[in-house]
DNA sequence: TATTTAATTAACAAACATGTTAATTAAATT
DNA sequence: AATTTAATTAACATGTTTGTTAATTAAATA
């Protein structure tokens, strides 16, 4: 497995994906903070933080009997720049569809 | 799943990944083309495609008894859409790195 | 030092993913 | 009309993922 596919991987489930949303958004943050007991147990969580560390997604730092977690920024942006590398393909297409649609519009009028 | 978390699974499998890319850059071609059968069975690559499908990463097109695939660019875009709305975190962050390997870099000198 | 707090690893069951070969579908060719 | 080509769906085995509860680890507090 890549980089890329290992993080792929690691975002394909809501968990984890809600995790390194709330992560983006609310920044460093301890494993309790990041359960709601009412979904799912401590344990299950302890794991998907693991998959994100280990997919690089997140880092962990120790403070006491705490773990606190936060994105790894570089890894964020391996994904973006995966995507701008196929900018030319998407966004080409994509003004292809824009000048279709233009067209229609035009056909109405 | 939602539609983001839906795509992040199609591509966590390198075959899958392999498949997008070579479509993005190729362009539209046959399930046969997409084949290396020294690597994997037709029905498993049939199966992967109708995942990427499912997932709303390639279209099909039928001409006589061929499936052409080709990548659908707006799956692409909400990719790239993500990782720029995020953009904010992952560059504010990164840039703070490059301050302070820029500092260590004065440092040096 | 005994207890509480925070989080992990271990053991196990259920569900899902992914490969195989065999069977099926449907269009094109002979 | 029979055969070939292209690709799919079906059935099944195996490995991985993801949840649970129980046990363990380790730091902080009483």
């Amino acid at each position: 497995m890549t980089i890329l596919t290992q993080a792929f991987a690691a975002l394909s489930d809501e968990t984890r994906f809600a995790v390194v949303e709330r992560l983006m958004s609310e920044g460093e943050l301890p494993a309790g903070a990041l359960l709601d007991p009412s979904r799912m147990s401590a344990p299950a969580m302890s794991r998907h933080l693991k998959v994100l560390r280990k997919a690089g997604l997140i880092k962990q730092r120790i403070d006491g009997t705490k773990r606190l977690y936060s994105v790894r920024p570089e890894a964020m942006q391996s994904i973006a720049d995966w995507t701008m590398d196929h900018r030319s393909f998407w966004e080409a297409s994509l003004d292809r569809l824009d000048a279709h649609l233009a067209s229609d519009e035009e056909t109405k009028t």
